[in-house]
DNA sequence: ACCTGAACACCGTTCAAGT
DNA sequence: ACCTGAACACCGTTCAAGT
């Protein structure tokens, strides 16, 4: 049973990282985030053993909102509509913090890290909304959901948030799934 | 006229330096290269007052050969394939250390890198290779040639030089010019 | 059961002092 | 004119010691 302390450190915590890694990007300092949160960098270790550990309690619900924006997104509009409509949302969640798209990169193929399974459930709902598309003739038949996914993430690093760049780079992505405006 | 001790130096921290980022990537220690030199820190940044200037030394000719190759390949194959070859090439060169895609993202973006200028005749060549290719049109009109290059570095940035999966993403890219196989 | 903050080995960078 | 290596402020991470 957890402590009364412990509890409020965790949450301090958590909110000294948000805002850590908001001004200073993914990569801010784990001993400063300690300082905001008024407690010993030992503490922060206790709570969150790595960086990623951070990463994952800050995002996790942010990835179940997108699998829900997905399954949303598949019953309202057009195949091809819901699928750059996603994507764009995807590419906006990629861009909430500096630098957090090379732990995404991390978290869309790699098993070991920390983010893989918080990723899970919003890839099984892209892959959905992807199927989708393809079956109305929309995308071609032939790509992967996760190459797909990974290029629109290396779209998102590649632009920095630059959103006139960020929709220049992901138009032609899309047009090389087939999903172009014609 | 500098003397013989610093050109001797220079050379090594060269060296040194191409070695560390063979090894460890980009990010290597600069104490460290330094260290494998057998100098003190100050010397190196004496000589490289910044990492990008470390870099700037040991790719500029890797950018001329990079430059040459595209005027070869343009007379030499058919315009579509000129241009999918030297695309293979460049990012082969993206591949080189570990972590080269982010300072070349800088380099394809930002005037203030100091990569900038040596990329500007690479650029150049490949803008040739490109419009060859749109007027055999092998590629569609409309798109920018930084944008193509910008997003085939995301593609080595987001394979980590993993072939198979490099290749299917920048075929996907390809396929999104208009330079697909059909 | 949890927290503390001093400590370790490292980093990039700059300094006064040397030759 | 160039080099030295000690030094500074920082980093991530772990420790014995506290309550």
């Amino acid at each position: 049973m957890a402590r009364a302390d412990a509890r409020r450190n965790y949450e301090r915590l958590l909110a000294a990282a948000g805002d850590a890694f908001v001004r200073y990007g993914v990569d801010a300092s784990l001993n400063d985030v300690a300082r905001r949160a008024g407690v010993g960098p030992a503490t922060l270790y206790r709570h969150f053993p790595t960086r990623e550990a951070l990463l994952e309690a800050l995002l996790t619900d942010r990835y179940d909102t997108l699998a829900e924006r997905a399954r949303t997104l598949l019953d309202s509009s057009s195949p091809r509509e819901a699928l750059v409509a996603w994507l764009h949302v995807f590419m906006a969640h990629v861009t909430t913090y500096r630098g957090l798209a090379t732990p995404v990169k991390a978290a869309l193929q790699d098993e070991t890290s920390e983010l893989f399974s918080s990723c899970h459930g919003m890839q099984a709902a892209w892959h959905e909304l992807l199927v989708h598309a393809q079956k109305a003739g929309a995308v071609r038949a032939d790509v992967d959901g996760s190459d797909v996914l990974r290029l629109v993430n290396a779209v998102a690093w590649a632009t920095d948030g630059r959103p006139d760049e960020a929709d220049r780079l992901l138009s032609l992505v899309l047009e090389g799934i087939g999903a172009g405006q014609h």
